[in-house]
DNA sequence: TTGTTGTCAGACAGCGTTGTCAATCGACCA
DNA sequence: TGGTCGATTGACAACGCTGTCTGACAACAA
């Protein structure tokens, strides 16, 4: 009693396989009294195709696979759950694949798994999104990919992205309207496509507004909560404090807060703190915190949904913008009087 | 110019398909001078095998599923990263589904995918690993599993956990060696596995100490935020308030710190609050949380190993307890004087 | 010499689908 | 009546691998 196969069916129902697959697959020319025969026989002996056979024969898999490279923890479940959410209504499976090292070996070990596993395509989270080592391998093999939040080519290669900079210089210009003029930042990792993004967002807020860029306010971590605590730690020890502070993402924001309790200085009435992402974090701590919702499950959902179509008939667009929302909670307030 | 395959690898080093299977699968009776001959080719034409044809033809697939049901996303990631690891190394590739509902449909759903994917086994996150439903669909088309955190027939069928009881109990008692007598409770959801175990632990301990268990500092929430900040709020309103709350996730921990601070209760000077878990917002929150490390990575990690070991000749133990670990931060301290 | 054993390698039949092409069947038109 | 055409169906060869079986050859014993 092993598998029941696509003959057990046919068999089953007096027809060939050929008019089985052409069921199942919803092609054209099945006389409907035939085709409803033939459900009735799937269900009743609980057939399930085999995908391997299918992806075999066929030009399709029904895979496609999500690509990441050491991201912050919450932005990867958004991230599956916006892709995973349209696979589902389109019958898709997913495969996650976490690529680690920036180096030949692995971009080759990526353009391997697609082979081995006949990817139908390929969605490509940051940083990867910006590699072009990455890219070149794909196109070489003539890979379908749909990227999120690139920097770079944006219209070259089809790709779902929000717009980084002008997130980061509504969020500054929201902190100078509170009355602040020392606004730290607390920057990303060098080489990450958004962190140029963000930093450069904060630096056109300032200056339209007459403010300078001081060197001193400015610090850096890794889009992690220690590194945030830390350069957090160093920019509130300096001789001109900042009365805000904008790290650009909310794991560093986080470690933010926590220097300033750390320091004994009350949120937001002694020093603001906004943080980028809106992830799971900024809503559970306290003071809840004021930062930028980045849509990563909607571009998730929306690179997905252009990979489908890309395969079909359609031409999608080729890149999409989806856009960002302020989120403004306890953790900013009016600059402290003094 | 498609795709490389097996014969013409076998054409370039004049030998037959067969011997290259040979070759990739590291089976004996090859000479070495051949072998050496076929990886040369394997590297040099950058071949990759189909595993799509590999399941078709063989008996494995080289594919494993994770099976979860709405968990929080921290959890999800922690057991995805374990479990990935694990198959990294041993050239596995993982399936990840989300089954939503735990109506009968969704249950041939997962059927379904194990066997149309040809998956060689499944991980069951809780709370899955406790679905007699599931477990006998599974059992039914003889696919291998193994459960992660289930509070029945540990022995019955394979599996990974820790002593929720045990690990609950002890908080609590940290708790009342504190000096706090008052101590409130937040369950988790009516029917989660854990649930039942989490409170177990909590009322041994009030017990063993000679406190009784008072249904007024006994609250419930669904192991969200949001629903742990409302219980916090009821519970901390109460006539009869805790000095001490105990919250049976993390996430419902971070809600009573919240309502703490709402109700202006500094902690942990006035309240000591602790959480379970160790997820990521534990080390974030400030004040950081006290709470008991859920060994999720390790457990999913072991999990995918007994997977492994089950397919090839081992017979790998029943079941496996992981050790937890009490975490202790600063969000719980003496009992205050009042 | 003949038989026996062991090592290495190839031929060939699946695995469960889809794609291609040909066959059948009415219906409809001239 | 015969021919044409669309709708419906089936036969059969892929797809790229693994499993099974068989063959060739060398080494060794009887």
């Amino acid at each position: 009693m092993g598998r029941i196969t696509i003959h057990d069916v046919s068999k089953a129902a007096g027809v060939s396989i050929k008019t089985v697959s052409r069921v199942l697959n919803s092609e054209p020319n099945v006389r409907s009294e035939t085709r409803a025969r033939v459900l009735k026989l799937v269900e009743e002996l609980n057939y399930h195709p085999s995908l391997s056979a299918r992806s075999l024969a066929g030009r399709s898999s029904n895979l496609i696979g999500l690509i990441y490279q050491n991201p912050s923890a919450n932005y990867v479940v958004d991230l599956q759950k916006g892709a995973l959410e349209r696979c589902h209504t389109r019958g898709y499976r997913l495969l996650v694949h976490p690529c680690e090292g920036n180096d030949l070996s692995s971009v080759r070990d990526l353009a391997g798994l697609v082979l081995e596993s006949h990817l139908d395509g390929v969605v490509l989270a940051p940083p990867l999104s910006d590699s072009t080592e990455v890219l070149a391998e794909l196109q070489k093999h003539r890979i379908r990919f749909v990227r999120i939040a690139p920097t770079v080519d944006l219209d070259a290669y089809s790709c779902v992205y929000m717009n980084d900079v002008a997130a980061a210089r509504e969020m500054t210009e929201y902190l100078i309207a509170l009355g602040h003029e020392r606004i730290g930042f607390i920057n990303g990792p060098a080489g990450h496509p958004v962190t140029e993004q963000r930093y450069l967002g904060y630096t056109l807020a300032l200056r339209s507004h007459g403010l300078d860029v001081d060197p001193q306010l400015v610090d850096r971590g890794e889009f992690t909560f220690d590194s945030g605590l830390a350069a957090a730690r160093r920019l509130l020890s300096r001789a001109t404090r900042p009365t805000a502070v904008f790290a650009s993402n909310d794991d560093m924001a986080a470690g933010t807060i926590m220097a300033a309790h750390e320091m004994g200085l009350p949120i937001p009435s002694r020093l603001s703190v906004a943080g980028f992402d809106d992830s799971y974090v900024a809503q559970v701590i306290w003071p809840r915190l004021t930062t930028v919702h980045q849509p990563t499950y909607e571009m998730a959902h929306q690179a997905a949904d252009m990979l489908f179509r890309s395969m079909g008939d359609e031409q999608p667009p080729r890149s999409l913008e989806i856009p960002y929302r302020m989120v403004c909670r306890e953790s900013t307030g009016p600059r402290p009087a003094n």
